[in-house]
DNA sequence: GTTGACCTTCCCACCTTGGCAAGGTCTACA
DNA sequence: TGTAGACCTTGCCAAGGTGGGAAGGTCAAC
């Protein structure tokens, strides 16, 4: 049994995102020692590991709900599991995809501008004008 | 001059947003009617157009509010515009990195799990162990 | 017994957008 | 003239996830 910092340098989770993780009941409440202070056991840190791996992964807290239940599910199917991760693998395409768009025409617009003391920019002419918008 | 339902229309961004970048001064306060009507000029709709094509690029607020005083700048540096772009662009290709680093990870997992009603799955388990992390 | 490191809860901020509520105003039509 | 319906106003709440800080209790070590 150790304290929330303890697990939290044990786990990489910060002890203020703990308690918001309990909060919002991602996580079970913490079992409590006499004085209030938050107890937390090695499996408790290993869910807290799994939770920060799959943050590190780009999941949302929902879609970390799902699979912190499929992971306890002994009977779980992985087609499940395969599924939440394709999805989100598909939003993180469609992310990628939107900001390559972005950066693209930035990288065009500033390539044609002089960069220097002179006024004119190409920049702020398509951002004036809409560029082929 | 038109009301905010017209300024919106005609320029992309809701009337919503419109109050909001008037709340944060990233717009002066409109003109308005004698009954309290904000009033906006084509002019107006103008700038509001600009704001919604940098967003549409990512530009944060923050960053239009200096795009738009650049703008309105006759003596600007187009180096000073560059510099905003360019620093926006290197901040997508981070991002989009990052993304496309989650993306390869899942898609490596996912391409390994059955998929089907059997439990095991390399996904969970990486997650469980930390895969290489 | 005191100091300093830890813990507790609670509120605030970020950033941008949408939604809803309660009320005022304007337009068009009966 | 009245009224319906579309518009406007302000204000508050929500999201997602994280950090910061205040005010106070607890614990370990010296």
């Amino acid at each position: 049994m150790m304290n929330i910092g303890k697990a939290a340098a044990a786990s990489g989770v910060s002890a203020k995102m703990i308690r918001y993780y309990e909060s919002i009941d991602l996580l079970a409440a913490a079992r409590r020692t006499d004085a209030g202070y938050r107890a937390y056991t090695d499996e408790d840190v290993h869910v807290l590991r799994f939770i920060r791996r799959a943050r590190d992964l780009g999941f949302s807290l929902a879609d970390i709900g799902d699979l912190l239940a499929l992971w306890r599910d002994q009977g779980r199917a992985s087609a499940d599991v395969k599924r939440i991760a394709l999805t989100h693998v598909a939003a993180l395409e469609r992310k990628i995809g939107e900001l390559q768009g972005m950066a693209d025409t930035l990288r065009t617009l500033a390539a044609h501008c002089h960069g220097d003391a002179r006024p004119d920019c190409p920049i702020l002419t398509d951002l004036d004008a809409g560029g082929g918008h």
